[in-house]
Parts: C-alpha cells; sequence; structure tokens
DNA sequence: CATTGTATGTACCGTTTCGTACATTAGCCA
DNA sequence: TGGCTAATGTACGAAACGGTACATACAATG
C-alpha cells in the first residue's frame, strides 16, 4: 500500500526529496557560518558544497538570514539532547560535579562548530537567537541538572550550599567554550596548540579540579 | 621658527592633519569591526563615521584587510601597556593573585570592544594575527608575572607549586572573556543580566575565589 | 612668496552577492 | 496512466561593495 518507491525507512537517492535537501543544506550551512561567520557566509558557496542549487535555500527558508535561523535552532537542539542524556544522581556529589565538568568539556570539543556559531551569534549580540521562540529557557535544564546535585551535596554536607547552580554553569562553560573559541589567539600568545592530546587532557584535568575545589566544603 | 599654526602641542582644527586622520580612521575602525565583524564591516561605513572619507582608509592602511590589521595591532598594544601597569610584588602571594584576577576581570569590562574583536579574530582562526609581526610572545608579561607571584607562593608555602603560570592566566582569561563575549546569548538562555552592576560584582568576587581557592596550598 | 610634495575630495569602475522570474521535471494519487 | 503539485534547475537582475583614477588644495620649506 505504502512502499512503492522507499525500501523501509532509509529510502536511498530519489531525485527528489524534500528532507534530504532541507538536512543537507542546513548541515552544509552550518560549516560555512562557523567557518566564516554570517557576513562572511557566502549563498552561494553554501549551495555549491550541496548537491542543490541556491534556489531550494529561498525555497525552504526563505533566504540567507532564515537559514542561519534555522542553523541555530537546529544547533542548539542538539545540545539540549546531548544535555538531557547527561545523569549523574547515581554518584556522589563531588563525583557528580566532576563528571559534569568533564563531560561538558569533551563535549565542547567534540563540537567546535557549534562554539563558533554562538560566537558569531555573540558578534551580533544575539539578535537572531532572540527571534527563536523555540530557544527559550533552553538553559533551564543544565542548570537543574546542577542544582540537584548541589542540593544532595548540601544536605550530605559535602559541598557546600552557598553556590548558585548557574554561576556552577558559568564556570565550567567559560572554561571550556574559551578553550576551543578562543584556540587561535591564545594558542598563539602563548605558543601553546590547545587542541594536542595532552593539553587537552591536563586542561581536562584541571577544569575538574578547579570546580570540585571550589564547591568542597 | 616652527609654530606657524599650532599652539604648543595639542594643534587645534587644522584642516589637514594626517595623524588625526589616521587617529580618526582607527578609532571608528575599531568599532565597526568589533559590531559587525570582519565581514560585516563596510568600508563605506567607516567612512561615513569619520570626517574624512574612504579614500584616506587606502591612502593610509592599503585597504580593508590593511585597517583591520593596524585596529588589531593597536588593541593589542594597549592591553599590554594596561598589563605592565599591574604590579603586585608588594602585596602577599594570595593577595597578588587576587588582586591581579579582579584587575583583570575590571579590564575586560570596561574594554568589551576589545573582547569582541578578540573574537571576531578567532573566528578567522588568527590568520591576521599570525600576519603582525610586532605581536609576537605578546602573552609573555602576563605569564611572567604570574609566574613571579606563583613562585613567591611556592617559596612561603602559601600557594601550591605545582600549577602552571599560563594555566592559571588561561583560566583567569577564560571566565572574564566569557562575561563579555558570551553575554548575549548566556544571558538570554539563562535570563541573567550579565552586565548589571551587582551581577558583575559577584562574578568578580566569586572568580577571585575560585582562583584562590585553586591555588592555596 | 613661490614651490613642491603631502594630504584630501569626487566620481567612477568592475565584481561580488543576495535574491528572483521563468521554465521544467519528478513523483504522488485518483 | 494521466494529470497535478511539490520540488528543482537556469539564467539573470539590481544593489552593495571594495577599490582606484584623477583632480586639487593645504602647508612646510627655502
Amino acid at each position: 500500500m505504502v512502499d512503492t518507491q522507499r525500501s523501509a525507512e532509509k529510502s536511498d537517492e530519489r531525485l527528489r526529496d524534500a528532507e534530504r535537501t532541507r538536512a543537507e543544506l542546513l548541515e552544509v550551512a552550518t560549516e560555512v557560518f562557523s567557518e566564516q561567520g554570517y557576513s562572511g557566509a557566502r549563498v552561494d558557496e553554501i549551495a555549491e558544497r550541496t548537491r542543490t542549487t541556491k534556489r531550494m535555500i529561498y525555497y525552504y527558508f526563505g533566504g540567507k538570514e532564515g537559514l542561519y535561523l534555522a542553523v541555530l535552532e537546529a544547533a542548539y537542539r542538539r545540545i539540549r539532547e546531548a544535555e538531557q542524556g547527561l545523569h549523574a544522581d547515581h554518584l556522589a556529589p563531588v563525583d557528580a560535579v566532576r563528571r559534569i565538568a568533564e563531560l561538558t568539556f569533551d563535549h565542547h570539543h567534540d563540537h567546535p562548530g557549534f562554539i563558533r556559531l554562538v560566537s558569531v551569534e555573540n558578534i551580533h549580540n544575539g539578535q537572531h537567537l532572540g527571534k527563536v521562540e523555540s530557544l527559550r529557557d533552553l538553559g533551564t535544564p543544565a542548570a537543574s541538572l546542577l542544582d540537584d546535585v548541589l542540593a544532595r551535596g548540601r544536605a550530605s554536607g559535602e559541598l557546600r550550599g552557598d553556590v548558585d547552580a548557574v554561576d556552577v554553569h558559568m564556570l565550567i562553560s567559560s572554561y571550556c567554550v574559551f578553550q576551543v573559541a578562543n584556540a587561535a589567539t591564545f594558542g598563539f600568545l602563548f605558543g601553546r596548540d590547545m587542541l594536542a592530546p595532552d593539553v587537552r587532557e591536563r586542561h581536562r584535568r584541571i577544569l575538574g579540579d578547579i570546580v570540585v575545589g571550589w564547591l568542597s566544603a
């Protein structure tokens, strides 16, 4: 009844496939915007790097800005999903905060494109982000995860109780974001390759030490 | 013999003044580049915001990229000067590190344009920064200042001795840079105005606590 | 005060870049 | 299987943008 051309779920290589075209456009656009910034990105370049044409950008996203908004939304949505997969309730409070810090660290290093996108958006004062309604309160999950751990630590006396979860998150974020977003200039000024495996490993451990040290009662 | 038009030193309002034109161009360009990014900045807009014309950008800086390089160099030079005015050798090691952290914090908040410029440069992978020979090893002063304090602390037993000065500097920088560079997106996601005076004051104190806590033996 | 080179203004050019009008085809459904 | 619509390709246009040729006026110098 169904299934004329498409076999199972992964329909492969139809000439016309709205979903595939949209997805490919989005993927390539994410790369280009994060590499060149919003103004630096060229609509023609994005199109050339896909199997479709510029025409489709206007057909599906309305224009350059629409495409950028879609990229932002998709990127943040992916982050949210990653955060939701982060469980720490089976660990002792001290171990849990270190775990959260380290996983956040890894996540940032593994998704430099997203970090760069955030930098781009900040250059433009977050003016696009504000337009995407669906991203309101996207930070809440991350904060409440930390909040839970802090509460448990306070109760058990292992963690100090006078620290705000968002402040903790900011410390972790700032450290992780910097590693990726400022690797070029910091690396240049201090002759340090921030992405080298051994350097990365040390930074990771240091972050854990700092967070645990700060929060320990 | 001298002094036909110019009175004393601050010659005021000659119609032709190379220094003034150059300086004004540089100042406005710093603003525009930090507001719009490299690609987003328009040569015409920069010119319009000064009392001179686009022609002068090409006359003095060769072009858009030359102007951007000059902006970068001037901005980093200013930072270096600020750092050199930072003395901490009269303070006890623990107080010294807190002082350095807090002054760095203030400096970042007071010069958002520079921070944004660094972000812009990182989006472009520091490709321009590498072209400015005069900026090699610009990080050294900041690192050695911290290095001295750490050495004193290690000698007196007040600070732990197994921490690298550059790592300390990176912690401080990351925290300070994030405050300014990511104020828009972080503020939006967590509903927090990063630039509000009371928030700023708390962040400042927290940074000091973290650094001192980490380094204390 | 005449001369000369630095500094500046105007008008313009060629290219890039975002966006669109128009034509066309693939694939779903009756 | 034939028609209808969603999807796609091509070619082009208009404005923006970086850059430059040419003309000119100011100011230091002898």
